[in-house]
Formats: C-alpha cells, structure tokens, sequence
DNA sequence: CTGAAAGCGCTTACAG
DNA sequence: CTGAAAGCGCTTACAG
C-alpha cells in the first residue's frame, strides 16, 4: 500500500485563526486571546474558540507565525562538530545529552539537534537557519566556521568542552590536569615508554603520528590541553615529550583506536603503557594489544578517559578518568536557559574529575 | 567571573534585512536576493551586500521569518512517549536516533526531540507550538492525546513501533511474531513454568501483575503484539496463558526489571523461564536472579528482545530477538522527508527480526 | 470583555 | 539587473 496526502488528507490545508475569527464574527484578536490569554475572554467564549477550530481544523497558532511575532523560537540548539550519527555512538555525549535534555524539559523548550555535517560537507547556513533561541557549542575547534556562524546569529550561547570564548559561559572540566593525573598513575608504576592515542588535533583531520609542531597548532581545546597535561607527568617523570609518540584518530571510535595501536605498537622500544584521550579509543586499545597476542596490562597498560558505563564492565575493567557527563549536560543546558532569561550565570564551571584505578594498569613487566 | 548581556554584547539588537538595504540605498529584495538567489543580482553588488551585513551585524535572513514566509521549519520532530533522558538511557533508542539522524543529516534538516514530559507533566502545548515540519510518532499509546495533538498539526507523519494509524506511513517489525519465536525457543528447551517482564501497557503506568483484562485493554501496541506472540507460542506447547505471570514495568530500565523478577521469582512454583520485553529489562532479570542465588541459565532462562550491543558482551550473554534498530531509524526519517516532499511512500515497512541464541537459555533442570 | 491597527522580518511574483 | 507591493499568520498595546 502506498500512502500519499491527498486534498482531504492530514495535509489539506491548515485553517488560520482569521479563519475561525470570521467563523465565528469577532476579530482575530479574540481567537488569539483565546489561545493566549484566557482571562481577557468569557469561558464561554472561549469554547465557542475552540470549537470553531475543531470544526475547522485549526490546531492553534501557527509556531513560525507566533514565534516571528514573540521573537523566540522555543527550542535550543546544540551545536556538534560532526556527523550526528558520531555523536549517539559516543556513550560520553549520549550522556551528555542526557542531562542536557533534562534542563531543556525544564525550561519547556525543544532540544534541536545540529549537524554541522550535512549532505556530507560542513554548512553553516544550517547554523544561520537553525529556528532557535540560543546554542550549546559543543567540543568544537576555535576557529571552525560554524562557530562564528553560531554567534554571529547573535542569540545566548555556552560554549562546552573546548575553548573558552570571551563573553559566554563555559562548562567543562580541568582537561590538563585531568590528564596529568592519568599519566602520573603510570608513571608512578614504573613506565618509562608511552604512546598516546589522541583525538583529531584540528579539523583538517588526518590519521597518523603528530610531530610537535602539529601538536602545537592544535585547535580542538580538549585535545591539546589533555596533551599537555599529559607532557607535564612525563616530564616531572624525567621522560621526554619528543620521544612519546601521538597518534592522531580522526573519530573516538574503537576501531580507530585499534588502527593507532598496531602503528604505535609496531615501534621500537615498544611502549608499555598507552593513554587513550577517550574510552572508546582504549577499547581499540586493548582490542589491538590482545589481537598482536600482548595481554594487558601484563605487557600494556592502558588508561582511558571519560568512565563510560561500559569502562567498569570491560575485560579487563578499565582504568580511566571519570568525568561527570551528564551532570555537565544539565549545568550547560541550565546555564543557557539562565541567559536566555537574561540572568546572570557564574563562569567557568568547572567539574570535578577523579582517576579510577581498575584491571587495565600494572606496573611493566621488568625485562631490562 | 559573571557573564551577562549588555548592550554590546553577543545579544545586542540584531540588524534586519531591511536595515542593510537602507545602508545600502537599495531594496529590501535585492538584499534578499543576494542570500536567497545569487543570480538575481550582480556578484559585485552582491559583496557589498554581504560587506554591508557583516558591518552592520546582519547574520543572514532571520530563520522565523523565513520560515513563515516559506511555509517551512527545517526541521523534523521526534515525538516521544517519555521524558528524554530515558530515550538517551536505552541503547535501542539511542540506535534508532542515529539511524533517524543520518536521514535528517541527508535532508538538510535539523532532528527536534520533543518529550511529552515537559515540566514533569504531559504538555500538548509542547506539540502544537513545535516549529518542525513533520513528526514522526514513536512508540506511543494509540490514544495519547499528544498523538492527536501532533496529527492535529496536519503535517505529514510517519508512525514508528506503535498501533497504525490511518493514512500514515508505519516502520517497524512484526512483533507478534518476533515474540512468538522467542517464547518457541523456550518451550522447545523444555520449559512449562515461564514468566514475563512487561513493558508498560497502558499511559497509565501501574507496576505490578497485570491481569487478562488489563492485558487486553493494552493501547500500547508493540506490548501487546508481544504479548500475544508469547501467548500463542505457549499456547501450541499446551501451556495455559492464565497461568503465565506478567508483570508491568513503567520503564524499560534494568533496575525496574529487577523488581518485576524478584516478584515473579517469589511465586509457587517457580518459573523456570523469563520473557522480556527488552534486553534493558533482561540484564535486570539476570541481575535479580543472582541475587536470590540462582544461576542463569542453570536455575532460570532468560530471553530478551532488541539484541542491543551490550546483549553480546553480557554475562552470561544474553538470549534476545535482534532487531536493526538503526536501520528502523533511517527509514522511518527517509520515508518522513518522503512525505515532505510529497512523494509516495510505501507502507508498511516490516524490517526482519531473528531470534539470537546465547548463553541464558538452556533446557531447565529435570526436579519434576 | 472586545476590536482596529500596526508590525514581527522576510520572500515572491511581477513590472520595469 | 532592480524595486514596489502584497502578504506569510500571528500578537500586542491600546482604545473603547
């Protein structure tokens, strides 16, 4: 069976409330009021509104209409680097979402779901078009265009997980010394031989080693903060930056990890221990280590980051970073309703991280 | 630091289209016309429209405006049963939305979550003010009057795992016979003494056992398929519906799944095998029954039912019907722009299903 | 309690 | 290649 609208079907033309105004001979102001303003009408009124408009197949103000005339749109956007199909496969941003939507719910508005991806190119008119009342920009590198179109629109915004911009809220956390602290779990166990298995450092995303100087120029905050979070324990560790090798993934997925850790792997000295900027990269991690026949942690160790659900229940269980996504999800998402009210909001907010020791770290197996 | 607005900031007024012509002593379309049809103008005036906007802080065509002129959102609802962060907590969700983003990505559209559980409360309001160009309705109760809210719209709609609709295109699977296969297995290992883990059957949650005239008053649709898939297959094993408990979650939650297990687990005699209607509601089954000291598959069998990723890694992996969710999701968003753009669209559209065999069933142990 | 009027910011035939 | 005019569907002071 094929279905397709025809004149009578749920695509006949919508009535307008000038429509159910002549209806019922008063002016449109009244059916607005109707809708809008319940104690400027009789009760009775007011019914015989509504059942004009049942009658007529009015299903109320038109959205477009009444938001052009209020000047909001009742939603807010959420702004992501990527393709969103990215973003429901990353636990971390699920979760974030999660708590996101909470507050949108809250405020009774929608939570509009950007790309800047679509048809496969990134658009910014996407971003110009986009009916809403404010953005969460989310993770995206400091200097993409999308970020530009999204503030050039000129409507509340917080920036989340990235750098911060002068003016807007940011939430996040203490991305470098977040990492720090991971590298120094390792290091304290005894690694002297690391490799690093990063996010895409800018958007002109290309797969392999990453020298210093393209360390250097790397756009994505979280990226390069966690990087030198990372350089800071190792150096106070007495290990030189220059000789660990970062091995840039375009997408945290556990595949991609798992391309990354047959390159790093591969190198002589082998290292002992890999950092991982993400949970799902460690996955890969440990799938290539066990697939090249290395067990882990008894000839790797591996330290993820984020504590997704899936860290405690992984073999072995992971030893990761533990960040409050959804909790991050809520303040970003409360922190911009705030500013859409015009309140005033308290910046940046900082959330707390806290190392998780479990099954995928142990000190090198000595073979000097 | 505090962040608010002031005059200059990022909320400062926003330049109108009409203001950029003045500036540049020409027409209101002709400003249009450079963002709207490049080939209407000159490219030289058209830089000096963009010049002029840049200076003046003109971000391009406001999107409400826009949108009510040209009768569109850009945008595609997503109407959902429950509050959004339980969407984000199930994994089947979660795949459905990315397989449903990919088509909104291909169209060029935003995805709008709209949860009817604004403030805490079921809110029509939510619907009709939604600036979306089409819904696609997913898993609601037949008589849900945010239902009626979203068809009262008269924009296209597609209808996703729930009771069909008239005139509407419908995705999904056939989940009588889904079930059936998966209440077959277990009469096939040997089973007579079997439980059931319901979803919810009606909106007006109840947590409990629900009786026949409950079961049959069910209005939500993918439930009570099931049902009776199971009823059948345990039916054709001589085993009498009456006798078979079922218990109503309000969520697909696995933590809710443990209560309904520890109430069925408590009746005489015993069931020696539990249905579910999620693999959601299944790990809490499976959770239950350890913490009473029974072994799964050893003292009970458990089924589930949409084959989630978890389904796999789970111990003992779980027994469950796989579903391509994802692949739900695309069609269900393909077939919506479809209908946006008035073409036809064939409907019903049944994905297979296949019942995946794992480790939580087995024959029960002989103890007649 | 009700209505006439202005206008939200834009786009689209159409005429020149 | 450019502009004048009409209108998308509604809401909001304001006057009565």
């Amino acid at each position: 069976m094929d279905v397709k609208g025809g004149p009578s079907g749920a695509q006949g033309r919508r009535a307008t409330l000038r429509e159910v105004a002549a209806e019922l001979g008063v002016s449109p102001a009244t059916v607005s009021n109707a809708y809008n303003r319940p104690d400027q009408l009789s009760a009775g009124l007011r019914e015989r509104v509504f059942e004009a408009a049942e009658r007529l197949g009015y299903a109320g103000p038109d959205p477009l209409a009444r938001g052009l005339r209020r000047r909001r749109a009742g939603a807010i956007g959420v702004l992501y680097e990527d393709r969103l199909s990215h973003a429901f496969a990353d636990p971390a941003e699920v979760l974030f979402l999660r708590g996101f939507s909470v507050a949108t719910e809250e405020a009774g508005l929608g939570l509009l779901l950007l790309s800047g991806a679509p048809g496969a190119e990134r658009d910014p008119e996407m971003i110009r078009g986009a009916v809403v009342d404010g953005f969460v920009v989310y993770s995206m590198a400091e200097d993409d265009p999308l970020v530009g179109a999204a503030l050039g629109r000129r409507v509340p915004a917080v920036t989340v997980d990235q750098p911060e911009i002068e003016g807007l809220p940011f939430v996040g956390i203490d991305d470098r010394s977040a990492a720090r602290e991971a590298a120094e779990h390792l290091v304290g166990l005894g690694h002297r031989r690391f490799g690093v298995v990063s996010f895409a450092l800018a958007p002109d995303v290309r797969s392999g080693l990453a020298d210093r100087s393209r360390q250097g120029a790397a756009t994505y905050g979280v990226t390069s903060s966690r990087l030198r979070g990372y350089a800071e324990a190792l150096a106070e560790g007495g290990i030189s930056w220059d000789d660990v090798p970062v091995y840039e993934c375009p997408m945290s997925l556990p595949e991609v990890g798992e391309d990354a850790t047959e390159a790093l792997l591969a190198r002589e000295p082998r290292p002992t221990a890999i950092l991982a900027l993400s949970d799902q990269l460690a996955f890969g991690v440990v799938e290539a280590a066990e697939g090249m026949g290395l067990s882990v942690p008894g000839d790797l160790s591996v330290v993820g980051f984020d504590d997704v659900p899936e860290a405690a229940r992984a073999t072995p269980p992971l030893t990761t970073v533990r960040q409050p996504h959804e909790e991050k999800g809520l303040r970003a998402g409360r922190a911009l309703v705030a500013r859409l009210r015009e309140e005033e909001v308290s910046s940046p907010s900082l959330l707390p991280t806290r190392l998780v020791v479990r099954g995928s770290t142990a000190a090198p197996r000595s073979r000097a």
